[in-house]
DNA sequence: TTCTGAATGTGATGTAGGTCACACAGCTAC
DNA sequence: GTAGCTGTGTGACCTACATCACATTCAGAA
């Protein structure tokens, strides 16, 4: 499936957008491709646009004092990703993003989705739902953080994106759990 | 300040509504009062409203099976709670809340807010903001969730919200960092 | 007053997961 | 080929935090 088509799918699932609308909706993303491990955005950056994942996968995530890495998100086909709080607070990123394949992209600046959501009302409603969806899933996995153990975070991960298994190295779906590598690996003993 | 005072106060910092739009924008709130330890939603309701908080305290929380509870968030006054995600999904609550004290709020439907916000294209623009604001934090919890100790939440927290450490019992405070209370009470010695 | 029950502190001990060290397999580059 | 790099497993040991047990303080009710 072509990009715009991949996008239109996408949106029409929150947002009710005539063919005419979704035509200047779509005018304002630009198409990027991007090589396995190239960065996107990195830490410092101003950050001006936040991506719409058309093919591969994109990692976001913060390294800390130690040089240990944490995942924000993977961000697969049809998900959006960015440093979501330099990007709204015009601040330089402290989350870089960068790419676990070769990827395709939309992108979309902060300037652009504003002028759209002034102009388009639906363009509203839909980054609003999109807002609300992700609030929620932010805040799921913040009580299995506080409520569960590797392994049952483990067990819902791959239960809920069973496609990462396969994608992604072990140690970064340790990065994105919140545990060592060796912990994770000795999860198959138990 | 008066309730309605409250509110238009909080709006007017993310959307720019009239007076005429902004008292439409207020007809449809309802004002409530709670005694201290009161249930506003509790686990297996229908969850039909967001709450806006003008006076006290109230939190959201989860129970596990094992009764051990984690507290997914304060609500000051100015701030939102509900089960956002039982509301939006039109699911059974599985997060709770109730008020830490005498709390006056703010009632909003789930419809209502869905009325409005295809009524007022700036009350959709509101709603998104305040979202984005909720994911940007609750995403900042995250990461201070998997990169800092029981210490350096418990300051953050404490530099965020000193309201707080008078205000609410030590034991409520161990379940919104996801530590016993009993840890936390170590935190002096060190 | 005394009783009760929250809220908090603190000692002893258990455990999940971290850290360090090393091994080895599979790739790619030359 | 072999050198080097990434990804993964696993043993030995360490540490942060949990759990259980008990003590203390303070507020409100009888």
């Amino acid at each position: 499936m072509e990009a715009k088509e991949i996008l239109k799918t996408h949106v029409a699932k929150l947002a009710s957008l005539t063919d005419d609308q979704f035509e200047y909706f779509f005018s304002f993303f630009k198409k990027q491709h991007f090589k396995k491990g190239q960065a996107i955005i990195s830490e410092g950056d101003a950050v001006d646009c936040e991506y719409f994942v058309i093919s591969g996968c994109l990692k976001s995530f913060f390294i800390n004092d130690d040089l240990k890495m944490f995942i924000l998100q993977f961000a697969m086909p049809t998900w959006w990703a960015s440093d979501y709080n330099a990007l709204y607070n015009h601040t330089r990123a402290t989350i870089s993003v960068d790419c676990i394949s070769d990827t395709e992209v939309l992108c979309l600046s902060n300037a652009d989705r504003e002028k759209l959501c002034s102009e388009l009302h639906q363009a509203e409603h839909f980054f609003r739902w999109r807002t609300n969806k992700g609030y929620v899933a932010a805040n799921k996995r913040l009580l299995s953080f506080m409520n569960n153990n590797v392994k049952c975070r483990y067990e819902e991960l791959l239960k809920l994106y069973p496609e990462l298994y396969n994608i992604v190295p072990k140690t970064l779906i340790a990065a994105y759990l919140g545990v060592s590598r060796e912990t994770l690996s000795r999860l198959h003993q138990a």
